[in-house]
DNA sequence: CATGAATGAGAATTCATTCAT
DNA sequence: TATGAATGAATTCTCATTCAT
């Protein structure tokens, strides 16, 4: 799933562990990729280590042999997930380049980062950590740092390097960041955590969403 | 417990209803306050129907009379509490009056929203509703509908004379509403629901968020 | 079980609680009842709750309602079995009388102890205890105290005053009580908790061996 | 521990077994040590054959291999524990001699006897054969017979001598050498069987036990 | 021959719901 | 009408034993 590199074993004699891809690693991901689709769908209760096991087509005493316990493969699959969905949004974020039509800029940028971050993939984590910051309190700020808190962090450090040029005005770049985050993001993704996936926003809604919330953004931080 | 005094109400000929308040009415709330507590403390999978029946002081056969089962209750419950807690919420900014300083009327409405959005019950509600939205899709909708949407609707009213009177540029009302909403509400609502109700950001945060949040709506859409 | 005072209720209205002996207890008896039976033959971990419900012709759930955990149950069985058993062998010893020939009271004693001690309830109880000392450290130590610690102590009481009178030479008359005590009961009982049920002593060996013990103790104790 | 090195044995031309020691046959010691360690301290139930196979460092095939099940593995254990054991308490008893002191030659072995019997390893195997002497009555009869009864019976056939050399009064040998080994005993044994092995008793109590016993003894069976 | 996976069952415990008293 | 018991299944987790590689 994540772009693991098949590292050239040195050598590689006779008829040995193939490429480090073992029978117990390929076993171990099935699980892996099974449990993450059943929580995401249907949250940590309602998934039973019966139905994991039945998904990766796998003997329950596999799933127990990897994973101590259910709270230990929860918490891998939320970890792992976190990390997959939050790399690429950060990156996004890094790409900002200044090509001189600032609006056109931000714009784009808030179009990629509601894309991504409006992937049911990652409305789902979100809803499962928002419904067991209860049980797993850890989950919930690493979501956020790693998401949400992250974004928020490069936006501020690209504002200040904006300010400093004079290209926004951003007196206070934590807070401006925040501002275009949630200008952009909120209602999308406020619809979705509470109407379900049945309606998610077309793509037309969207783009509105990105469009008006770096158009009140600029008229708000732009310049003078 | 189990030989639960009979309480001699004082001068009653028969044993018949007072002023509509049963035994049943009065059990039924208790029902209800109950299962309210304890849903939205700790869900509704990890709450038990004996839990609910035994914290209201009552048989599971009275919980059963009174609902027909758990989602009964629960739709009830959140419909119930959806109401009670968003009701006070549209009246703050019916309340919203012109009284010559826009930038402190606004100021005031976003400290008295954050302050009533923030409480713990509407957080857990939230939460609850988010955790949920899966298994009952209608009630998410009726959070929404009766919560965020009606304030950002009431907002758009509000807005909308404001722009008619030259107090505020707000071509599009809704768009206006829906910012000025999340502007104020975003970070500190998402800090709760993520990171749980551990790190409830204290009151200065809240006025800060209120303060920054009106000051960016204003830089947005004030008047000219 | 145990001669259960039917206490004269006072003035019982109507229908109500017969006696104190509601459903509730019945089935809590039958519960205790069933679970002795089983722990005794197959030991703690033998024995499983399905069984218990079962014997007890009960559901798992009512078992669950009246006790905790299988814990509980077992903490109570055999604290329970441990006064059951416990009791009647330390009035043994407390009816010790001087009738004017030493030799004959004691062993009359001595068989009277032996026959209670090594009813197969006792025994079973004993190895039970023995066999989870390791997970039920206290039951063991329960054992102890209120079966041959008992015993002993109200042996020494006997033997202090039996030498204080010159009928017996026991400057220690705790060693002297724990001498007579073993010496009475160590082959039969280890035979038994090794060699299991199938081969109990018969009644001739059980008088020999209170008898020899009897005979070796007065030689050691007896006066001048 | 998957890449096992296979140690180049120096100078061997075949693959072959040196002295009987092949491969196979310590692994099999290397099952039954650790398969002793953990059925002495947890039990037999307790003890699981994962576990035992990782303990050895061994798959469990091979366990399999080497005993056709767990119950084989315990009798195994069970009996060569009990010949380890009992053995040099036997001994012991053997190397009775009469040096002209019966009474310092009585409470030398009386001493060396219950320092033996009081180890952790007998009290634990000890406990072990009597939990699982419903499961394994042949076991508890193995104990008895290679213990206890080995012990008893050569005290018997010591005292017959001393007493044909008039230096023990010893009508009926085999009791008086029940009397002895259990004068000596009976106190600290049923002590850490109940008590469990967090109240070891000190060595002066050991001593204590083993001089009261022994002069108890020899003033019930000692010379006219 | 040895490793990991599979099997198939059984443990303790809990649940929502329904009878019977 | 209201109480405790019953039902019947589900959940997490473990076990002894056996294939397949």
């Amino acid at each position: 799933m994540t772009a693991m590199a098949q590292a050239p074993t040195a050598a590689v004699g006779t008829h040995a562990r193939h490429d480090g891809d073992t029978r117990t690693a390929r076993k171990r991901r099935a699980i892996l990729a099974a449990a993450t689709t059943l929580f995401l769908r249907d949250g940590y209760q309602a998934t039973s280590m019966d139905q994991i096991a039945a998904a990766a087509a796998v003997s329950k005493q596999t799933v127990y042999k990897q994973f101590a316990d259910k709270q230990s493969l929860f918490r891998e699959i939320v970890a792992d997930t976190v990390a997959e969905v939050a790399d690429p949004v950060a990156q996004q974020v890094a790409s900002l380049r200044d090509s001189g039509d600032l609006e056109a800029d931000l714009r784009d940028l808030a179009h990629g980062l509601l894309a991504q971050v409006i992937q049911p993939q990652v409305m789902q984590l979100r809803r499962l950590v928002i419904a067991e910051a209860g049980r797993f309190p850890d989950l919930g700020r690493l979501f956020y740092e790693r998401g949400p808190g992250r974004t928020i962090a490069a936006l501020a450090t690209a504002f200040q390097h904006l300010a400093a040029r004079g290209a926004l005005q951003a007196d206070d770049p934590q807070t401006a960041a925040e501002h275009f985050n949630w200008l952009v993001m909120s209602t999308p993704v406020n619809q979705v955590m509470l109407c379900g996936d049945t309606e998610l926003p077309d793509r037309a809604s969207l783009s509105h969403y990105a469009d008006a919330g770096t158009r009140a953004f600029l008229a708000a931080y732009g310049p003078d």
